[in-house]
DNA sequence: CAAAGTCCTGAATCATATG
DNA sequence: ACATATGATTCAGGACTTT
């Protein structure tokens, strides 16, 4: 069974090797797992952290439905400040770059909330970033208090290891497409992940509150790697990641702690993958 | 003559008064005039700061303080690293969060090679961040070369002084037409300055290099100020920022170290103002 | 079955007044 | 300071219900 095989759960101390970590979704502490695995070894990693939304404790409340917003209040959102935030995504980034191939390239995503803490971090990590590309959701939810604009954007970092690294993955003439305007530029129109593409728990709830779309995922995957390639996802979540990396036939490394996700993992892959052309 | 009390230069460790500065030029360092200028005097602060583009080794730039005495030479100087970099930012976010009235916001401008350390400084300072605005080039520099994304954005932060700060101006009928789609959304698509707006020194070269277009702080002072609200911009420039402000009713204070720019400054204020509807 | 209408929701740092 | 009540602001898209 394919899917039996599908899951590693990680044991402490144990180091891992290049072969066994080949299309699986690790189950275990990013932090840990990746310090057990063998430097220089993706091609490519896309990387979707907590964002540190800090929402006020009490929920927002619709005026003309008597629903409240379903906002992020998970616990792995939280933090007890800034100063905690900055050293988890440090140890995060820096051990992820690590295991990072010399030529490979990594995309962080993040909001206003904290993606400007994760820039700064990646500089002095050593990154080089060769562009920040402008999520530009279809279909945001509006700010209807109008009290300031409509956040319809997320902010995905794309690097290198560092400056001296130039012959990484490229495909220009996909890259050319995928733009506003038809001129490569670093803004996508996407719409945000709903309808059939969202993915529920037993009880009908979304299985994971930040699921990202899989064209999202499908852009960054075609834009900068190659088939047969082996990508990261170090906080991997709903699994968006490795299910697009599979269906355009690259190699993919999932972490994820949380068992709930992990086993939603294993339920999509169970399905039918989405053809792409 | 209106154009010889537009220029204030600024004199060394003498106090400003309140009314000295309202609608000026003031030739010195911003650092040091900042420090002279009584405290939450502005209502709203457009900051378009060096943004630190990283070029190789030997043209590496520096914001140098420059004292009284040399300032007839001033020009672009090197930051020799990422420090620097951070702590000139964060002197000059410093003492302009001393400036700002309570319910004041500001807008800081810059692109990724250093708008994530701005933001990083900016909420430790305590700045709360209300939006990041993208604005997006219709025209931006064609310079797809095939190794990046087309580069067609620059990255706005806005923010109150603090997270307790909520009858800041935000006029929403107004912010609503600005953004893309129409949910009032914090995208601007708006062309780069070209064409007759792009003002020229005596040699018939462009006078500054990063002037920023009308429409852009159109857009900002429509939004987040009221007729008559004291406008700042501390590293003026080209002095889009005092143009605008004055063509849309608000007062104004610009510092300029540059005499070259201060001049431009004057000349530009000598002809009609762009009338707005 | 098709078309039209209703309801719900999405990474949200979304207000103000009174006690 | 915190808790609670009041108020009259939002849009695209998908799922669902009714005609």
């Amino acid at each position: 069974m394919e899917n039996e095989e599908l899951v590693l759960k990680f044991m402490k101390n144990t180091e891992l090797c290049s072969e066994c970590i080949i299309d699986k979704i690790i189950q275990g502490n990013a932090l840990e797992v990746l310090e057990k695995t063998p430097a220089e070894t993706f091609d490519l990693v896309f990387m979707d952290p907590p964002y540190f939304l800090q929402l006020p404790p009490k929920k927002l409340k619709r005026w003309n439905v008597k629903t409240e917003v379903d906002a992020v209040d998970d616990k792995w959102d939280k933090f007890a400040s800034f100063e905690d935030y900055d050293e988890y995504m440090r140890d995060l980034l820096f051990k992820t770059k690590k295991v990072m191939k010399e030529n490979a390239t990594i995309w962080v995503i993040s909001t206003y909330h904290s993606i400007f803490r994760i820039g700064k971090i990646m500089q002095d990590l050593g990154f080089w970033i060769l562009n920040d590309v402008l999520w530009l959701k279809t279909n945001p939810m509006p700010n209807w208090l109008g009290v300031r604009f409509t956040n319809a954007t997320e902010t995905l970092i794309w690097a290198t290891k560092d400056k001296n690294a130039k012959k990484y993955t490229f495909k220009r003439e996909l890259a050319k497409t995928f733009g506003v305007g038809s001129i490569g530029a670093n803004v996508w129109e996407i719409p945000i992940c709903g309808g059939k593409e969202r993915l529920k728990d037993a009880e009908g709830n979304k299985l994971h509150s930040t699921q990202k779309p899989v064209e999202l995922l499908r852009r960054i995957i075609l834009t900068s790697s190659n088939e047969g390639g082996l990508v990261l996802d170090p906080v991997a979540g709903s699994g968006t990641t490795g299910y697009v990396a599979k269906a355009l036939k690259r190699h993919f490394t999932m972490i994820e702690m949380n068992e709930k996700y992990v086993k939603g993992i294993q339920d999509r892959f169970k399905k039918p993958l989405t053809q792409f052309k």
